[in-house]
DNA sequence: ATATAAACGAGACGGTACGTCGGGTCTTTTT
DNA sequence: AAAAAGACCCGACGTACCGTCTCGTTTATAT
């Protein structure tokens, strides 16, 4: 299923009839972003959406199959901000730039709210999740793999290392403190990257 | 905000009037948990519960605060089956132990939705949201610092650790993998705990 | 069916257990009363009225059938205010006389709202219906039937006339004013009469 | 206020958006009717109403702002079938006319039972009571207005005889008898015309 | 030039669920 | 036994949004 591009065009010739408004559609997703931070998740509905861009209904419906698709294309034009991380010479602070980035990103923009609305949108309809879990999540691991990567052939990282599920520990400690609203202070991140790469133990 | 206990019952003196009927208590509690796993979250309702129950709303209203409130109860109705987790002599041992205990809770009850539920839930409501942040998550925490405490005291454990900001690591990983509907195998959980305790880095 | 009266206590022996309470009977009326002058027949619930009352549901429903009931007994409780008419040897001022005290006690007591009240509730309950329509008005008619029949005596009153048919004009003109909050003015009391014992025709 | 017609469309230039179906607009009416004729006043619910229209709630509160508004279409739409009473050179006769026509408008249709709803409604409602008393009576007596000032041009009337407040007793007597379900037989419309020409008094 | 085609804004439509109110009943403790 | 208190099941209220469906209008390509 794709959730966040228009059915058709880019692949298809053009046709007949009036293209589609670029203006409407940014200003969908200025309205939502905006109504997202003023209002909140449970506020945010199609119809006020639509009504806020100065759009009818239709026209929402007939670009996005559902909320979590505006969110994640919010989500996705402000990611452009997002770049690879340069090589610093250690995992630890090439790490600790990765998630510095992301919580900067999050704090800065209307992305952050739309993340997590989109993990409460997934809750409750499978395709949203489906397209959560198999294209919106792999699509921002590749920065972190690539940083991964390049610390194995250093020889700073495990030779058994799972990097997908250290990933998922890594992804699941910022989910954790995105939804429940808890913002890791720099001191934090510090710590919790001290936490990932040397562990718990005490070490051999 | 106390969200999952009968106002004051329990505590108060004995009053005039009906008392609480236990038996709609209960087949509220039981309604909701069958609809979450046959129905979902998202057919979730308060109305669909009533009926399902042999209730009127006006009764779920009167005890619960909102859905969240009764998926906690859910939650917690089920939760004695979690035990503290004895003294394995190791750290390692224990902790694999937790996880899978709780996964094997999530699974065999209709705990796992529920928690979902409530996350998604709070995403939207910050009564709800702080009831998970401040009470429902500290209690499920309790077990895990136990153990940690004990690995402290063996010395298994680096002197500096952050025992909260380890279990945000931890039950991130949980959170995640619940949230996008991918429970963990046993391998992968013998992995993650090796990742824990170990670190990603090679060591010293 | 009767409407207003305690179910059986006045024809019963004694028995046993706790007596009616007057004051709590009293404090019903009362708070109806007031209510109904407040806010209106619209916002006259059986649950305000027990509230303001300082009573439990139960008592009002153990003692009045419905509203309509609890409404009756207003009238009746203030209605003693209204006499017999003494024979002032001329029927246009005995009705003019019945008239005008039949709205001044509509004006000054509870009684004009607790009677339109009554009309509205008996357009949806047959009980209330055939109370009004067979103990409720037969009962208000007596008055003005002795004066009739005192006019009769006296020769002032046409041989054919069918009394009830006559009130059943004279009630009808002053239902329609109060149900449309029209209270007629001395001047209009005046003309309707010449109206009721002339009639509209020329004459002979 | 208006109650009964639909706010502009009937006046305004066309306008965008989806025109008022028509279909659902009389089924509502419909339903309602049928529903008052075979459950009864009590029984009419904006909610029942609309189950039966096959139409959604909203559309009924988009275009009646009261169940009153309903019952009045209900009761003009019907109405057509009264007409204006021909010449027939006797006010009695005329009187006698338009009261049985009135009486048989009311007996086949389901206006009798709409009007005794609509007079219900307003003793809880100003606004209906308004309505009522400044629109909807008026417009009613227009018919009687042209017979009875026809009659005056006949010199058949009391030179300084009120209109308005002949009709209060008229429309009086009609009220009643149809409030408390009494529809009058022939002989009594008989007896009642005698009455209201004649008077209750032996005339000069 | 003029069809034809599609997107646009507006807003009505049939629905579902919300959270609240009140009805009439039932079950406690208190008087 | 009656009363105050208050919980119970139920039905209806009026509102908010859902996703769909006409409307008349606008803007493009295809004749």
């Amino acid at each position: 299923m794709r959730l966040t591009d228009e059915p058709q065009q880019s692949i298809d010739h053009i046709h007949a009839g009036r293209p589609r408004c670029e203006k409407a559609h940014g200003s969908v997703l200025d309205a939502a972003a905006e109504l997202l931070n003023e209002r909140g998740y449970s506020a945010l509905t199609i119809e006020g959406i639509a009504a806020r861009a100065g759009v009818g209904k239709q026209t929402i419906y007939r670009w996005w199959p559902n909320k979590a698709a505006i969110l994640c294309e919010i989500y996705e034009r402000d990611g452009c901000k997002l770049h690879a991380t340069p090589d610093l010479g250690c995992v630890e602070a090439e790490i600790r730039e990765l998630l510095g980035n992301i919580w900067a990103f999050w704090r800065e923009t209307a992305s952050g709210q739309a993340f997590r609305s989109v993990i409460a949108e997934a809750q409750g309809d499978q395709a949203v999740l489906t397209h959560l879990r198999d294209e919106f999540i792999p699509k921002r691991r590749i920065h972190w793999l690539v940083v991964l990567e390049r610390a194995q052939k250093r020889g700073e990282v495990r030779s058994d290392a799972n990097f997908n599920l250290f990933l998922d520990i890594v992804f699941g400690f910022n989910w954790h403190r995105l939804l429940t609203d808890q913002p890791p202070t720099p001191q934090e991140i510090e710590s919790v990257v001290k936490l990932l790469i040397g562990g718990l133990g005490v070490g051999c």
